[in-house]
DNA sequence: CCTCAATTTGCAATCGATTGCCCAGGATCG
DNA sequence: CGATCCTGGGCAATCGATTGCAAATTGAGG
């Protein structure tokens, strides 16, 4: 691009050096130089628009002003209110993020993570919270800053910040045990995310709080697909049917719809159906979908929050932020029909 | 950050200086160094897990393997699989992508454009096609490299990759012909989008194609509220109601759907509805959305491809790639009801 | 008038890699 | 056998900013 200016020409229109510059321009060294100096550089920066260049400041201060975040996939529409909370937390205050999705790949992750690292990234936001062969560990044993969020961090001591799950899920199972259901099932997301157990475990304790019978789907992945291919096994059962699915996500719960579209079974009349998450437009479903809201943007926004407290005062407490959510009544749940 | 392995300490461990690592870790200049010598220094490397600092690269070179890509608003669904597509042709490739949303506002467009250019980002893809204040032409004067995606250039001879907008109206238009529909309307999107005026030109001309009358609506976003807004509008008019509407995109189809509920109008059977881009979930609204399916994962792989064109081969031809789109005919169209 | 401290600014090293230039040594050729 | 080429690799400058140190200037106090 362009020859851009540099400090040192800067430095000659003022007639000053190139290191007082540097000072004169920099908020928290420009009380080390007079006054009218860091006027008449002032000056000459803005007439030559001058603008620093990030990447020598970068090697000498050994900082990028950068962000990581690393997140299974973008196209997830739970990801994106998520990365607009921690973009508008960080760019006011001069970071920047690159946002990497490992598509649920551990490999992935690790390559994406070393090239990040290898471009001097300041720290990471991790979205990506399965306890698996995560580099979070790694991660931390190197001394590298990081933060987990919508997933719990599963033993490393980096802070979280996570939407109130078990709340979420036990709203849920309390909602359609007022509208009379009694016999319910749960679609478990992977087992190697945290969020699942937690998730699960609330359903069980929350049917036994509440008097139902509650039994649970292992799903292999977060997907409208797989949703469907685990309720459709479920309605191939010969056991009692449940009356209603509290969905480990509304992916799942979309993939429930479909399920139920391909059995002849009408929601919420034959089944009601609890999502998770109240991703972008799920009260435009057919039907519009009961789910339970998390607050994504402020997710990212506070996950923003405590990186840069780390980052710019080195405070490395590891605090866990939980959320509260809320549940999201609509038209997938109704009243028990009585057969 | 911990402390990292220069490549001075490789240079030591291999026996050699640290000019000769750099050549011999590097692919275009490995050939100029005996081949006992880069295996000795790839041995050295990986015992110390050298990576090298790309940040101190980037200040010799002047590039920062970085493109920025700015976008109005992540949320928007059918922005994640643009910057996926981007994402994967780049990454393979040693580049990193930032994202910024400007919310439409042209001065934050302005000051997102001068912070990555402060970055030394190596290119810019601009999907915000906008024609007023927008900097695309600024940055063209200024010899920056970069592309448009989704959008025209609107006159900067930037290259430019685009669905065949005017194809998909006269696609939907033809169906809803079919389909014995004789008065349309189009809600356009708002005038500063060069897509929103080639899609209004496409229908009208689409219309007196096949002999139908059609108006069109103005709208002042591109939002689920704002199709409602104008929808309503539309439904109060004392004329001849039109019987189908081909809307700018799926947002404003959504709020068409909205408004119709309102008015206790059913759709298809009092009103067909056609919406555009076919964004993630169109087929799972209330009912499955007909509308126009753009590739949009390929729109940003080649967007990615010309921007990387420019960048290695200096290669500024300004070529205008035209994807072709296809409708997706569901259940929100319907033979006209013969009132 | 001298000493000492404080303020302001210049000087030069530094961050870590890349690369033009040049030299040493061996191969090739006439 | 001497001139000429290659090849391999060392040397040092360079990218553009930051910053510890020291010098210069100023002012105050004795």
């Amino acid at each position: 691009m362009s020859t851009r200016v540099t400090i040192s020409e800067v430095a000659k229109l003022a007639g000053v050096h190139p290191g007082t510059v540097s000072r004169a321009l920099n908020k928290k060294t420009e009380n080390q130089v007079n006054v009218d100096t860091v006027r008449r550089v002032r000056d000459a920066a803005k007439r030559l628009g001058y603008s620093p260049n990030s990447i020598a400041r970068g090697l000498r201060t050994s900082s990028s002003m950068t962000v990581g975040v690393i997140i299974p996939d973008l196209t997830n529409p739970i990801f994106p209110p998520i990365v607009r909370g921690i973009d508008n937390y960080l760019l006011p205050r001069g970071y920047s993020t690159v946002v990497v999705n490992t598509d649920g790949s551990d490999a992935n992750e690790r390559q994406l993570f070393e090239s990040l690292v290898q471009r001097q990234v300041d720290g990471f936001i991790f979205a990506t919270g399965h306890t698996g062969q995560s580099i979070v560990h790694e991660a931390y044993e190197r001394g590298i800053r990081g933060v987990m969020v919508n997933r719990d961090s599963g033993g490393v001591p980096y802070p979280a910040v996570v939407g109130d799950d078990s709340q979420g899920i036990r709203a849920s199972v309390e909602h359609l045990a007022q509208l009379g259901h009694r016999r319910l099932v749960h679609l478990e997301g992977p087992a190697s995310f945290s969020t699942s157990r937690v998730r699960a475990a609330s359903f069980l304790s929350s049917c036994a709080e509440f008097g139902l019978s509650g039994t649970v789907a292992l799903c292999g992945s977060y997907s409208v697909d797989e949703g469907q291919r685990v309720m459709d096994a479920v309605l191939a059962e010969r056991s009692s049917q449940p009356t209603a699915v509290v969905a480990g996500n509304d992916l799942l719960a979309l993939g429930v719809y479909h399920s139920l579209r391909t059995h002849g079974l009408r929601c919420p009349e034959d089944m009601s159906v609890v999502g998770f998450n109240d991703m972008p437009f799920s009260g435009d479903f057919q039907p519009p979908m009961t789910t339970v809201r998390v607050p994504q943007a402020e997710l990212g926004t506070e996950s923003a929050r405590l990186l840069l407290r780390q980052i710019e005062d080195a405070d490395r407490s590891a605090v866990r932020v939980v959320l509260p959510v809320e549940l999201i009544v609509r038209a997938s749940t109704a009243r028990v029909h009585q057969a």
